[in-house]
DNA sequence: CCACAATGATTCGACTTCGAAGCATCTAGA
DNA sequence: TCTAGATGCTTCGAAGTCGAATCATTGTGG
């Protein structure tokens, strides 16, 4: 194990943030534009989707973001606007269900489409198939191993169970 | 909307995301413990010092910040932390050119070693030689395919480049 | 039953980022 | 020269994120 990277892998960092900050900044354009949401409201939404049932606060922070003030700020908004609800949870007084709203659900449908649609042009487009196949394997794999890696007193009280797709 | 992309394509996305995502906050959680910095500031001066004189505002922000308001922010702070000094430009009297100080340089050599060994441990350390290799041919290829890509509705008022729409 | 810690979520303040509007300067054309 | 538009940067307000502190509930030990 060197010290130091080499200068290739240095630049392989570099060119995957920034590419990753292009895309992101496009969808989140896209998001704003159609459906007058940020990404994270959109992750959101769509996990809440794609779930079976109502989630808990924890549940919906894990892996969207890294504060839970930032979930509670957010899901406010989303209550607000109509597209989500929250109760209270019958098995824990303490904590909060969350459950998207037939509202909700549209609007994931509305623009879901259109976010598809740029990164298609932004991320698939440019690739062979090949290329998009070995990049989802060594994204998973990076993924897992951050995952798995000491949290490093990140402030997130992880809990116990972690979502996988979507 | 017939062909919509492969579900894996779509997994792609998100395993690039979400692990850019965790890298991200891995290494801004680093630059602030150990040089007080976020990372768009370490970006900045990186810039700087690597680059061969001072650079004026615009020149700086390209690439790192989609927005002009945000590097004056930044600047501002790097400038009353001694990090860089702002002077007007000798050409162009609209301009103001940005140098990084000695304390600068030394701050970037501070916490340059620590940010590599995040990027190690996290990126390089699960993936091959030829996973890198891979990896950084794919990313600075949708990199370059995006900062091609026409509609970004950023701010960035290039020299030569002139928008039509929007 | 009663402290007391652990857990789920929220409130609050500080910081960052962006977009629109504004000011100053440069450039091109009549 | 004079005027209008383009360009460089800053100011200002809105929105988002995070961390520390806080409130409420659950669980545990005496």
């Amino acid at each position: 194990m060197a010290d130091v990277l080499e200068p290739g892998q240095l630049n392989t960092y570099f060119s995957l943030m920034e590419a990753v900050s292009l895309l992101q900044h496009a969808v989140t354009q896209q998001l704003r534009a159609e459906g007058d949401l940020s990404y994270v409201q959109f992750e959101l939404l769509a996990r809440l989707s794609h779930s079976d049932g109502p989630l808990t606060m924890t549940e919906l922070a894990d892996g969207v973001v890294y504060s839970r003030s930032g979930l509670t700020h957010q899901a406010g908004l989303l209550e607000k606007a109509g597209l989500v609800t929250r109760g209270p949870s019958a098995e824990d007084q303490r904590a909060t269900v969350v459950a998207v709203t037939e509202a909700g659900r549209e609007l994931v449908a509305k623009v879901l489409p259109g976010h598809v649609e740029v990164v298609r042009r932004l991320l698939v487009a440019p690739l062979s198939t090949s290329d998009l196949d070995a990049l989802g394997g060594i994204m998973a794999r990076v993924r897992d191993h951050m995952r798995a890696e000491p949290p490093r007193s990140v402030a997130t009280r992880r809990s116990s169970a972690r979502n996988e797709h979507l």
